[in-house]
DNA sequence: TTGAATATGCTAAAATTTTAGCATCTTAGT
DNA sequence: ACTAAGATGCTAAAATTTTAGCATATTCAA
């Protein structure tokens, strides 16, 4: 059974995570600099402190300050939240995401190669049996 | 200039915009079937009252009930919501973005060859002048 | 070693979000 | 027409989120 107190984030608290995961690891300087209607210090310190709390973060001392870093590796969170955007708007297709990727975003004729050698690779690497 | 009170969204109003856009279009009942720890019928109105309010939604009548849509296009949304996770994830990387979609889910032959196909469709398609 | 600068610990209030309840209206079948 | 079922309109309370302030500790340079 899954504590749902620790999974249920407020707006700042995911506004927060999203720059942790942006930057790896983060003062309370770092947060305040990158939070978009930014409040208070102690604001931030407190928002930090329910993330540590909830088990998202963990911090330690660096000289005189806090570091935070994340709980939860961040590629693992970034599966997530891509398998999340895939699943909510491009009905759980990897294609038509993928789609979208190459439309929207100025993507060089290089990255464009790099992209094919990434799917030929994928395509030897792992065939389903 | 924009207007912060009508992007900045709650948790509830982010997950009933998630079902929404999942699925087209919602009456309060889909949204009550969708919602997960699901609250009272009451609540659910309430919050899409308010997203209509910031400008989310649209609703209009479907005989005896509402039938709610997004007011935003569903690929506008989905174009929004991947940039933000290659920006948070994947420092702004097609590349490394499109790594781990074919590196989780279970993605096909068949569909990895619609993807070289893609890929050599965009290299064609448009290659920066 | 001392003190200004800068951090955190803690407490509590303000603001927003989330929720429920009751009154009223609409639908659809009898 | 009548009415039971089910939907919305509105109001306000409960809960959570967001915020600030003051007291205290730590750092680092003079």
């Amino acid at each position: 059974m899954e504590d749902h107190r620790t999974v249920k984030l407020s707006r700042r608290e995911r506004q927060i995570m999203d720059i942790i995961y942006q930057h790896g690891q983060v003062s309370v300087a770092d947060v305040l600099e990158n939070l978009p209607d930014a409040p208070s210090y102690s604001t931030v310190r407190a928002l930090l402190r329910i993330l540590e709390e909830k088990g998202h973060l963990t911090h330690q001392k660096d000289g005189p300050r806090y570091i935070y870093r994340p709980t939860q590796p961040r590629h693992q969170a970034g599966q997530s939240a891509l398998k999340q955007v895939v699943q909510t708007f491009f009905d759980k297709s990897v294609e038509r995401t993928v789609a979208a990727l190459v439309a929207d975003a100025e993507v060089s004729d290089e990255e464009l190669d790099r992209l094919s050698q990434l799917i030929e690779q994928a395509k030897k690497g792992g065939p389903p049996s």
